[in-house]
DNA sequence: TTTCTCTATGAAACCGCTTTCACTAGGATA
DNA sequence: TATCCTAGTGAAAGCGGTTTCATAGAGAAA
């Protein structure tokens, strides 16, 4: 009805017969306030309900308390794949334990880079997370002014500039080819993720690892090529199927491929686990549910998006903070014994 | 590298040799400015590669391109409803279409409204979508500032200050209830959504306007308390189905709810759509996908949400936009047949 | 040629906040 | 009592844009 007035820090100030620089102190606490004048203030803002104008802090170098979680994933992708779920619900949960204002930005594969720069980083937001970004860490270094804050959700290379919050890839392939061989299996496939993404290659380093560590040979034919896609797994297998050569166990670089490859599996006519043994990687609720449940390597993925949105929160702080490995720890489901 | 610097539009006017006026009128275009002059400027921000500080602009009045989709939804729900997911991706399309920088904002039930207020309208956003809100439209009409712009997505009352995308809800009621009589049912039971929400009201409104049209009796102990999530539908006919009262049709007023009534049927044994024919809203690919597929009163909810966010875009531009109702159609699945 | 319009442009005010800097007054120190 | 701190405060200078306003100069009208 009455259009709502938007109060400035002079109209508080002058209400409670201060200077503006006194409403700011109390405001952000920057420095010793009178008792008295201090509760006049605080009461007077509470009164007027004066909320201070963002821009204006942030262009007088204030810092805000916006942060913003990227997706370089299409939307599509997004909601298929139910890793992010996790991810995103630990990141909303952390921040809002922060008391910062998260949001949610994708930045799909065929925006430019500095689309992204642009809108995120000049202005609007404080601090931002990035996750899945697979493109060169330089582009960013070069663009970003050095006062911003990104964290990077999933392993990066070197930077020092910018931190992470990773798992250790390789440990985990290891672990899954590994425990594919303790159940007894001879001859192991992979299907990888997309290898110009980082994790894909670790993880695949891992399954090499694995089978070197154990003596067994490591045949290129028994690398499966897929893009972390349903499809692209059960493409890549029913590829395989064709040239009927024998194998007892796969070790699938997600677990959505590892659902293409049990499907299809189950339509040729596999026992799984009996005569297949099958592992994911992710620890995802498909798997979960899978019928029969998927064993995989979870990731900690509601850690991670929370403990993204928590360095986040500490760097706006100005608390120095590092990059993490969060532990990989097998969920063992029905497929592999 | 280089720590990158960042150039001020005063930087820029000196470059060019030029006054920032000038420069600030050849990026908006808000004035003439001569050919020669203005290729010189254009040249100069692009060889620098300049970016105005967003916050500044907007301090100064200046429009910016960020709008959010507001969710009022917990993530839970939201990963949860397969009808977030059109609606998403209708927003981002023309958002980006529009050249606009889109943001998903979620703003859970048990944060005050001040909250959404504070982070989304002081000064972060130029526009925003809201979808899902059913509290009082006052709260926004009194703290959110005139010239902020703000669409609703869903029904909303009538309000001179917000328009909306909606669908008209009591139709698509009416449409599932009377496709039922057409299929012959005669004692016909709704499962409702959280009647706090308008949009559970209308859609109920409507099956009782089918049947009056039917000259068929509205009986209370036929409507029963769900709340848009699968678990209250499956609770609420299953409390139903204990009193061992006859019917032969169910109109759900969502496809989530459609979905837990259908296994719970099936898993005591009734026929669908033999014994009982069952029909859905929203249109989404849980019903479609579902065995068998459910029929369902179809939202357009990709263009929802892309309407939305034309919407917004037009009036960033100052272009007048009204409150719109997207039509709703019949799409028959097995259950009904 | 002289006067009158415009058109293109720059100077300066302003948006609302943070922060530096200078200053006052009261308490501690000598 | 005279001097020195120190804590508390306000005035004013930015932050980087947009927009108003005044003006110079070119072309049209007289």
């Amino acid at each position: 009805m009455s259009s709502p007035h938007n109060y400035t820090i002079d109209e508080i100030a002058a209400a409670a017969g201060v200077s503006k620089a006194t409403v700011s102190r109390v405001m952000n606490g920057t420095a010793v306030v009178a008792d008295a004048k201090r509760k006049l203030v605080e009461e007077t803002i509470e009164r007027l309900g004066y909320q201070p104008n963002l821009n204006a802090r942030k262009l007088a170098g204030g810092v805000g308390r916006s942060i913003a979680l990227v997706l370089e994933e299409s939307t599509e992708e997004f909601f298929l794949n139910p890793f992010w779920k996790s991810v995103v619900q630990g990141f909303m949960d952390e921040a809002a334990a922060d008391e910062l204002h998260p949001v949610l930005y994708f930045h799909s594969t065929n925006q430019s880079d500095q689309d992204l720069v642009n809108s995120l980083i000049r202005g609007n937001y404080d601090a931002v997370a990035i996750f899945g970004w697979h493109r060169d860490i330089k582009i960013l270094e070069r663009y970003v002014p050095k006062n911003m804050i990104i964290v990077f959700g999933g392993n990066q290379g070197k930077s020092d500039r910018f931190t992470y919050v990773g798992v250790d890839n390789e440990v985990g392939g290891e672990l899954a080819t590994q425990h594919l061989i303790d159940q007894g299996c001879k001859k192991i496939l992979t299907i990888t993720g997309d290898t110009a993404i980082q994790a894909a290659r670790e993880r695949l380093s891992g399954y090499e690892r694995a089978l070197k560590a154990a003596n067994m040979k490591l045949q290129p034919q028994m690398i499966l090529k897929g893009d972390f896609t349903q499809e692209s797994a059960e493409a890549a297998l029913a590829k395989f199927l064709k040239k009927g050569a024998a194998f007892d166990g796969i070790f699938a670089a997600n677990d959505l491929m590892a659902v293409g490859a049990l499907k299809l599996l189950q339509a040729e006519g596999f026992k799984v686990p009996n005569e297949i043994k099958l592992i994911g990687f992710d620890g995802s609720d498909i798997a979960r549910k899978s019928q029969p449940s998927i064993s995989t390597v979870a990731q900690p993925s509601y850690v991670l998006g929370s403990t993204v949105a928590k360095n986040l929160a500490l760097a706006l702080k100005r608390e120095p903070i590092t990059s993490v490995k969060l532990d990989l720890h097998l969920e063992i489901g029905s497929t592999t014994h």
